[in-house]
DNA sequence: ATCGGTGCAAATGGTTTGCAGCGGT
DNA sequence: ACCGCTGCAAACCATTTGCACCGAT
């Protein structure tokens, strides 16, 4: 856990940045909640409970800041919110997420399962791929467990 | 093309909706955009260019009616605003987005090429796909050539 | 003394809503 | 007359920004 937040601190540096109390409060908080797709306003909630001067405005430079150094992932599940989910080490990003639709609990997919696809695009659209968003709508196993009952 | 509109009213008739002249005109744009990805607000000025008196709730009412019977689909990139692209008749929304991060340009693929990821999807996950939003960032064949003269 | 970072409040901008009016049945 | 639909303006809400202040170098 230390050395998650200091390794951060060297990526914040590198890019000469500082981590403050604030922005340490705020990865704290992500590293805390790594698995929940927090919104801000969710962040700045968290953050306040243990550093309760904060301001939503820094919680949002934080979270900017911390997606331009791609320590953050900015994602948009069309719910009209933003929410930022820590990058896992070393991942390019190939994460991808499934939001059932009937509970609305989102469970990531950490393999990266589009490799073919991408070979396919690259070659067949000539399109250099940098990134990509996947995120598959359907109902989770437990919701399908619960429709059984009823 | 008088088809297509056709089908759109005998749709919202079965769902107890009128095709309303804003409706149309609504519409028809939309008919006439399709590959264009319009926001809201796009869609209101070009439907303002044929009837005036529209109002830009009445567009918002529209696109959400449609979105609701599933005639259009809302799709984010991200930008901070929904855009609606009319669903391909008979399609189950299996219609993919490559943008291009150098010039914005938005292309779309209307092959499924997730047909396999999705099996192991369901049955690694056991979750039930219903729809899903597969979104590619990188660099279009232009951009790669113009970097390329540069 | 400078300057990055902060908190607050105000501004922004896309979207939604309240409401009175209109038009077809 | 009813009722769905509309236009307008106001409300909403997530996010951004202006600005004065603070604290470390």
């Amino acid at each position: 856990m230390k050395s998650r937040i200091d390794r951060i601190k060297k990526q914040l540096h590198a890019a000469s940045y500082k981590l403050t109390p604030q922005r340490e409060a705020t990865v704290l908080v992500l590293l805390e909640h790594e698995a929940d797709h927090l919104s801000a306003e969710d962040v700045f909630l968290l953050v306040k409970e243990k550093s309760p001067e904060i301001g939503l405005a820094t919680v949002y430079r934080t979270l900017e800041l911390l997606t331009d150094l791609k320590i953050v992932d900015k994602i948009n599940f069309g719910d009209g919110v933003s929410r930022f989910d820590l990058r896992k080490e070393g991942a390019n990003h190939f994460h991808h997420h499934l939001i059932c639709i009937e509970c609305g609990k989102v469970e990531e997919i950490q393999e990266d399962l589009l490799g073919d696809v991408e070979k396919i695009v690259e070659s067949r659209w000539e399109f250099t791929i940098k990134d990509h968003w996947l995120t598959f709508h359907g109902i989770c196993k437990t919701c399908k467990v619960d429709e059984g009952e009823n």
